[in-house]
Parts: C-alpha cells; structure tokens; sequence
DNA sequence: GATATTTAGCTAAACTGGCGAGCTATATCA
DNA sequence: TGATATAGCTCGCCAGTTTAGCTAAATATC
C-alpha cells in the first residue's frame, strides 16, 4: 500500500501567501486566487487525514482491506447481520482470492471466526470476535469524537455551504474520465 | 496500493436520510445530525477522489509513488529546480531503496533520465523528459480545470466557511494518535 | 594532511498483498 | 437427472516495498 502522503496528482500553481490573510478583492483574479486556495485546503486536509489513518492502521498493525472489513462486519453485527466472504469481496472490490487471505489473516490474528453458513453448505459466516470490536472502538472512537466536535457547533447555513461544495467537487472528480493509455 | 474504496476508520453513525432535505431544525440533534451528515458527504468525496486517482493512474500505467515523484519532478523543473533521489525519498517517506527503484521504473518508461550531479560526484539528477511533461498536463489538465470550475463561483464567505471547516477537522485528525501496539 | 565519520545512491534478499486460473463441493435450473 | 452456476479455497505469480549492507565521495576531526 502506498497512499501515504496524500496529495495529489496534479500541477496547480503554489497557494498564495496565507499571511495575506483571508480576504480578497472580487476581481476574476482574486476570485481565482480564492479558489486555489481552497483546493490547497483539501489537499492539506486530506495529507493529513491519510497520515492519521496510517497511525491508526500500524497501531492495529493491519492493513487498510483488513480494516476496512473489520468496520464491515462490526456495523453487520452491530444490526444482527451476517456476512458472506463474498459479500466483503464484492464490497472493497477485491477478488474472492484476495478476500481468502485477508480473511485468513484477521482469523490468525483472533479478530474474525468463520462459522458455517446455516443453510448454504457452500458458504460461511465471517463473526468478528467480542475482542476485535473492543480493539476497533478503542482505536477509532477517540478520532470519531474529534472529527464530529469539530463540526458540530456549525450553522445550518454553513453546513449547507460546505456540503454544496463538496457535491460539487465530487461531480467534478467524478467527470474526470482517464483517456484510455496509449498502447491499447 | 490499497486505497481503492475510499473511506474510512469509522463506525459512524448512518446518515440521516437525504431526502429529508438541508434544512434542519437547530435543537442539539439537528445540530447532531447535521455533523454526522457532513462527515459523511467527506467520505462521500473522498471516495469519488480515489477512484478519479485510481483511474488517472491506471491510464498512465504507473503506480501512485511514480505519478508523485513525476509531478514534484515537473513542478521543480517549471521553476528551474533540479532534484535529487534524496530529496524525492524524503518527500515520499519511502526508504532511498525504493526510489531507486522507482526511478529505475520511470528511467525505463522513458519519464525521467538521470545526470551526473554538477559538483557532487556522489549524487545525480532526476531530469523529466519533455514526453513526460506533455502526458501529465494531458493528463492531469482537465481534472484542474473541472476542480477549479467547481469553486470559482464562490464568494470569499463561503470559501472562508469551507477553509475553516477544513481546518478545524484537519486539527481534528492531527490530534488523533494512534495508541502504541499491545506488543512493544 | 591523514584518518574517521557521514552521506548518496545502489544492490540483494525477503516480505506483503494483490491477482488469475483452476479446484472442490454444493445449489439451482431445465 | 444432468448441466450449469455459485461459494470459497489453493496455487503460482507479480508489483512494490523494506532492511541490511555495499561502494564511492564529501565532510569533520585530530
């Protein structure tokens, strides 16, 4: 795994000097200053939201897969479901093989079990284990508290604002088709 | 790499349901709620800007440590700056092995070319090649646009809104530290 | 000026975590 | 009943990373 540091694939130009403070005149150039600005910010934040998931990761000395399904299944099991091996499969978008072994991994290290499916012989249940959701809570629920205390004391207009920036972002990611490489 | 599916180290709570609209009432759990939402739509376009990494990535064929170095590589060109392998071990925190053999790889794709150094007879280089410049900006070009499109109607409130946000969780998530593993 | 230490990059071997192909057992469809 | 689909596992392989150690050169110390 490699997305250690954050940031960023692209080529924009350097923010402008914060010390200049947060104003700026309405000019289309200020407007433009404005708005590297503030993808500077997302970078920043993302940089350092990868950082803490790797301090979390290496503290449970899991990978991000095995995490992530760890979360899955806690959530499963929080709401009395069960899942499959190929439900987590087809959930991180990884092969059946791949999901084997991460599965294998968590069972040898105490956090998972697997038991048999009640009707389909060929299938199982993967349980997470008492021990893994107090690991999980433990590790996660310090950043959990962190990350709503610093939201919540906003105003709904302000909620609205960031969340309507954030649509349209994502649209705009989202229409970020990669051209077809060269040789093909 | 492992970054595919974006999200998350949470257990937090589902979002309320989207189409109960923006607007909430401000008693303690709309404010609540309201937090919970926002956190969600971060997840929501973080994950939309994995997968446009992903895909960037995939189109140009090259791992995400490679697309980095490249980029920092182009950037320190555009200002005349040359680089080292030292330095872009440094700034990926990968060990001086790794971005050995990640130049070797961009050295071989025809990306990058190694020089002597100028006065150090020990060090070298790192040179992108025009080619490489050209696929980048072809490459990474419209996502800047797209990006930049996204936010440039802004007014300076609502991006001074959305850059607090951004700083108030990014101290958020610098503060969570993950505990030492039970076995040190 | 000679010697010791540090620094820069490279090599080799090992590890991790992913994948595709193919296997077995079971379920389901015709 | 027989054909086909599905669930999970095993095997061999590959990409990319790490650690340990190497050589050569620069820098500090006596």
């Amino acid at each position: 795994m490699t997305d250690e540091y954050a940031s960023i694939i692209d080529l924009m130009p350097e923010p402008t000097d914060p010390n200049s403070g947060y104003w700026y005149a309405d000019s289309e150039d200020a407007r433009r200053r404005r708005a590297v600005d503030l993808l500077q910010a997302f970078r920043l934040y993302r940089a350092a939201e990868v950082a803490m998931r790797r301090r979390t990761r290496e503290s449970m000395s899991m990978g991000e897969n095995d995490l992530l399904v760890l979360r899955y299944l806690l959530k499963a099991h929080q709401k009395g479901e069960l899942v499959s091996p190929g439900e987590l499969a087809r959930y991180l978008a990884v092969s059946t093989a791949s999901m084997t072994a991460i599965i294998d991994r968590l069972e040898k290290s105490g956090h998972v079990r697997r038991e048999r499916h009640a009707t389909d012989r060929r299938s199982i249940y993967v349980i997470p284990t008492v021990d893994s959701d107090e690991e999980v809570r433990k590790t996660l629920g310090d950043m959990h508290e962190r990350m709503l205390g610093a939201v919540i004391e906003m105003s709904a207009d302000e909620t609205r604002i960031v969340m309507e920036t954030l649509a349209r972002l994502q649209t705009a990611v989202d229409q970020v088709d990669a051209r077809e490489p060269a040789n093909r």
